[in-house]
DNA sequence: ACAAAATGGTAAAGGTGCTTTACTATAATC
DNA sequence: GATTATAGTAAAGCACCTTTACCATTTTGT
């Protein structure tokens, strides 16, 4: 007789399985063509700057949790590969814009087809053995979850 | 109104978030006691030591997919900070078993409390607002995420 | 208006955890 | 007993991060 508790610990495993498998596919580089290849953190940073046009540096760091020197070594590797464009706004000299030039554009619009594809193939699934209303459940059963996580990071936050 | 896709995509906002908290939290090393601060790869070393007694640099590092040369380096440092034990089976002087020291099991022991908390608050919440029947489906519903997620790796091993 | 403080960006040095390559030493196999 | 396979390590290098220190350009306060 499974308990409660039994497919709790079954959905846990479940997420945990998910989170591993996710972290291993953010753990390699996509080939985007034949000779385009970009590490998880280049593509993010494209798709960053292509949804958040004319976000500058500090920013950009802000978005992703990291320094703002962190952000500028990252910027300026994806400016020398030729995808990531930066310049000053007319009346500023101390910022630094930035944009995808046409490759980072290419590579952007790459991605987020990689990425709507696999959208589309899950969705199918999901509707295909979900009810609107069980797909709602367990949208609030996550949002349970996220609270949880949220608690033990701010506890972890203020202890510093 | 909301379609079905609309909860879809809430579903895997809340999966998305979760993801990232989960790897924010596994960015940050904890503080087990006072003098006790150990960085997250370093606990799920000690934890899988100390739940696959005996096991092996090699087995180690296959348990965590990476080469051997990084569980080797990993176990090092343990083994320098005083958590980890290697040594030879009597009959075998090729491979290193390892095990946990008195420091090891104590922070192994602190880890297990520390999940054990955090896992009953999760279980206490989640109980209170569903039932045994959609929590299973849940599971259910996180098993077919996970099909499609290991159908997207295994095209992305047999490309390279 | 102009000195002081704040802000955006970069450079240098260093850390962590990984990889690959090359190398030992031991064990297994023919 | 020679060869081959296996367990582990060392060295070098990579990706990406941090902190510190430093410019250059605003912004502010008087």
């Amino acid at each position: 007789m499974k308990t409660q508790s039994d497919t709790i610990r079954i959905l846990l495993t479940h997420m945990q399985r998910i989170i591993h498998k996710h972290s291993f596919l953010e753990d390699h580089p996509i080939r985007f063509a034949k000779d385009i290849v970009l590490t998880p953190r280049e593509i993010h940073t494209i798709q960053a700057i292509g949804e958040h046009p004319e976000i500058n540096i500090k920013e950009l760091g802000e978005l992703f949790g990291v320094s703002k020197s962190a952000a500028s070594q990252m910027t300026a590797k994806l400016v020398g590969k030729g995808y990531v464009c930066k310049e000053n706004p007319i009346d500023n000299n101390k910022e630094l814009r930035l944009s995808l030039t046409d490759a980072g554009r290419q590579a952007f619009h790459a991605h987020a087809c990689f990425h709507g594809k696999h959208l589309a193939e899950l969705e199918k699934c999901l509707k295909s053995e979900f009810s609107d209303s069980e797909t709602a459940r367990t949208a609030e059963l996550l949002a349970i979850i996220e609270n949880v996580m949220d608690k033990r990071i701010s506890t972890l936050t203020r202890e510093g």
